[in-house]
DNA sequence: CGTGAAACCGTCGCCCC
DNA sequence: GGGGCGACGGTTTCACG
């Protein structure tokens, strides 16, 4: 399933997507340049394969009451499969935590957090994350601006590198 | 219009469609308890005031073959806020880079990188990036997996803190 | 993959509170 | 001001060729 290859149409059809989640299928089919039913069929299966994973709204953060965005580097005490496991079963039940990936070199982990604003991010480091049982480090840095925030993958670069290949 | 203060339907709305951005208005209606046309007039007020930027299929980054994602921490020689606009406008026109967030601390920026393998990012790392003026010194992390990435913001914490602040 | 038909939905005007 | 009701046009989603 995973290894059913995508043509050119399934292509598009997830670079529109991803650019526009809330496009109409008509719309969609008739920028892949198909009619509408079998591009929903494509889309379904699409989902169904995993190719996508789910439509989100992108809220504005900062506008809600988000100010704070901060990234974290996590070093353990032990990196022993169970206990990265453990730690990354607690990333996950902490809402503040929006990522958390897994690196290499120095580093364990790298957390990109939200929060209302420093004091809540600060309770959150002290109280939660600096107390979690095998977490030796954290360093902290504040997103003083963001830049660039593009969702997704560049279809661009898949595009150049098929005709490399092919 | 920033200021305008939302009320609990408005946020509920934000979640529902952060958590499925391709919901029927009309299901999204009965989520939040109101009926079918004035909740589409609260989504138009919504995008319209900036809340909802736009709405992004989540795409499978692996399965579509960019199986390389690193985190770049980047140092510049002139923080000077001109010299800073240079860096981020280059980092706006790369694809591989989907986040450029400057920060507080010793690095000066982090960068979000996506590739279709090890060597691709290897090129840009050391014919773009290296190479870019003003750049001083580029530390990369390679992501060895990834344990969470939930998009947007975490509105139970928004909930909790209104009760708080109430 | 395309065509046609049926059910559903987004959208508008109007009325109500 | 916001919410509900009804109707039109467009969309989704079938079955079939």
């Amino acid at each position: 399933m995973s290894g059913t290859r995508l043509d050119p149409i399934d292509r598009k059809i997830l670079a529109e997507l991803q650019a526009d989640g809330r496009m109409t299928n008509v719309e969609l089919a008739r920028r892949v340049g198909i009619s509408a039913p079998p591009c929903l069929r494509r889309v379904r299966t699409l989902e169904e394969a995993g190719y996508i994973k789910g439509y989100h709204a992108d809220v504005d953060a900062r506008e809600l009451g988000f100010e704070v965005q901060v990234f974290a580097m996590v070093g353990l005490q032990s990196q022993a499969e169970a206990d990265l496991v453990t730690f990354e079963n607690r990333c996950r039940a902490w809402p503040l935590v929006r990522e958390c990936h897994m690196l290499n070199g120095e580093v364990d982990f790298i957390l990109k957090c939200v929060a209302p604003d420093l004091s809540t991010f600060q309770s959150f480091l002290t109280e939660d994350l600096l107390r979690a049982e095998n977490v030796a480090s954290v360093k902290t840095s504040l997103v003083i601006r963001g830049a660039k925030d593009d969702p997704g993958v560049p279809f661009e670069v898949l595009e150049e590198r098929m005709m490399r290949t092919a």
